[in-house]
DNA sequence: AACAGTACTGGAAACGTTCCCAGTAACGTT
DNA sequence: AACGTTACTGGGAACGTTTCCAGTACTGTT
């Protein structure tokens, strides 16, 4: 079932039949009508692979994602998805494993379907010179970045909240209420990778408000899953430490830590206060409902799109930080 | 950077660099070697549409997923894709919208990308002779199917739970419990949906109790979504219809519908049992945590693909049904 | 010495599109 | 009457692969 078939079916050739699909003007009214006739009879539905094949630029972009079982991402993805077929491209989602490099992945994807640009969910906060040779399209990062000042090239671009700033904020917040005694659940930080980035805000926040550090308030979740972060908060309760609050990474391990410490005979929050970042959906069904910092969710997909596009119309590529939105909900009480 | 410049670059013909690239026998260690060392070097990456476009049979196999918000879906997803990899096919997934045709949507993704099969996620519970005959390659519908005795073909294959027995099984479970005053939290039931499916075994568990259904205590969302199962369960807990237990369609709902609860200054279970289907990861971590009949959601997935693989090997269609798994949390609790 | 077989290699057709180019017919303009 | 213009249509190259077929150069056998 090819072109052939329809152009033979309708008595046309295969180019008339080709400007009928792609709404090409030169066709009489007459043909157009006796071409759609003859592809809804004959159910023709072109052949991708083909289409693409012969198209100089494809028109689709890629989106790279690690961790889609992180809840957080569905959203973006989804606005993504939205801004780019309103912008009349194609997407092309490819999802990788917690290990997999990120760049070498994107590298093929690109390549191996002429994508015009990518779209990186959950990459690191910053990339070299020298990671960026390996691409041969246009990239935004798009989530989990690093402050302005220490960006390292102006070659790719980047959309995301201010990870340091906005842990710090959060932190902060913890500290205004009281609290001095402020653990932080986090996945091992590894390079360049958002968890670093949200630790080192905790620090700032602990440093500002005149706290010492305390290495026995880390608590560490080897994998980024909820099993993990249950597993590492729940022990951390039960070892007797001292805390009257708790910073999560991200809103999944939160609700992982509330109900590790109501495992341990802890409440949320009379007994310890949780804050977090992300504002999944989920967080808003939480008992009490989780008090978070929001990410803009919708926007970052958005303006990833709108960056790229520009980017791809010559543009040059930029940075933009977005704010979260700070929901207030039942988890944090002021101390004393 | 196509074949043709590996070619060139390791002063063979493009013959030999497709021989090399896919493993076939006929080539001297020599060439392989160059060859491979030109592909490193000049970080040639195939470009998959002309690869497909030759291959009369496409080595991928399709997933049509309506609704990929559902948390339920991931896991699944996931077992399909390593299924798939570990049988030698590659993955093509699909999001449909809620309200699109998943038979259109299939047909058109098989044509397009020459697949050898599809597998259909959160599709209706039955499909048609008429509804087949859109599709052209085997299909198998995962999720949500009817009882044995009522499927209408045996030209698809399925795989899945026995919804309405399983529903049966919930609300049985609460009637054992002592509980009569039994409320269902579902989204709204169009044809032949899974909705439908779980009501009916709803209703089934109250006739085998001997109660008679309350209209009053059905309550219906409008969209399948927390927010609208939310509003919906909250008004209906203000309502001041008399109530002692909850089933809920989904894991999703009843998470929400606790929340609601919660909000009215109900708690469950003291005041009201919940009890649900899915066995999403989140709900081990609502408290009280959930109680809920598990989904086999890894084995579903690998169970669609071995189906698909069989039937592509010329063994007939055949639909399983799969059994759920009691997980007893702490949302129901027994009556006086 | 002739031949068959083996191990490798290259040429070229094919996959299903798109799009440039050339061609035709009808029409108005000079 | 000759010509340019407009509106449409068809032919065919090209996209980057895979794979069939035919070839070449050895090797071993008779």
């Amino acid at each position: 079932m090819t072109i052939r078939d329809v152009a033979a079916y309708s008595g046309v050739s295969v180019s008339t039949v080709s400007r009928v699909l792609n709404d090409h003007p030169d066709v009489s009214k007459d043909v157009r009508e006796r071409v759609l006739k003859a592809v809804k009879e004959l159910h023709y539905v072109p052949n991708a692979s083909a289409r693409d094949l012969v198209k100089t630029a494809g028109d689709s972009i890629g989106v790279v994602v690690r961790g889609a079982e992180n809840p957080f991402f569905t959203p973006v993805i989804n606005a993504i998805e939205q801004a780019a077929e309103h912008a009349g491209y194609t997407l092309s989602v490819r999802q990788i494993k917690a290990g997999d490099d990120e760049l070498s992945a994107a590298a093929r994807l690109s390549r191996s379907k002429k994508l015009k640009g990518l779209i990186l969910l959950g990459g690191r906060y910053d990339y070299t010179g020298e990671d960026i040779a390996l691409i041969d399209v246009p990239f935004v990062c798009c989530t989990y970045a690093n402050s302005f000042g220490t960006i390292s090239s102006k070659d790719y671009s980047s959309v995301s909240i201010d990870d340091r700033e906005e842990a710090h904020k959060a932190v902060k917040y913890l500290t205004e209420c009281g609290h001095r005694k402020i653990a932080i659940l986090m996945d091992s930080a590894s390079d360049r990778s958002i968890s670093e980035l949200r630790y080192k805000g905790y620090l700032d926040a602990l440093r500002e408000a005149g706290i010492e550090a305390d290495e026995d308030l880390l608590v560490e979740s080897v994998e980024f899953n909820m099993a993990s972060a249950y597993e590492k908060a729940r022990s951390f309760a039960a070892s007797g430490k001292e805390f009257s609050a708790l910073f999560a990474i991200a809103d999944s391990f939160a609700i992982a830590a509330i109900k590790a410490f109501h495992d341990e005979g802890l409440s949320v929050p009379e007994d310890c206060s949780v804050i977090a970042i992300d504002g999944i959906n989920m967080s808003l069904y939480s008992i009490p409902t989780l008090t978070t910092l929001v990410q803009p969710k919708e926007a970052l997909g958005k303006e990833a799109v709108k960056i790229l596009t520009d980017v791809l119309a010559g543009k040059p590529h930029r940075h933009v930080r977005l704010e979260t939105d700070l929901r207030e909900g039942g988890t944090v009480k002021p101390l004393g």
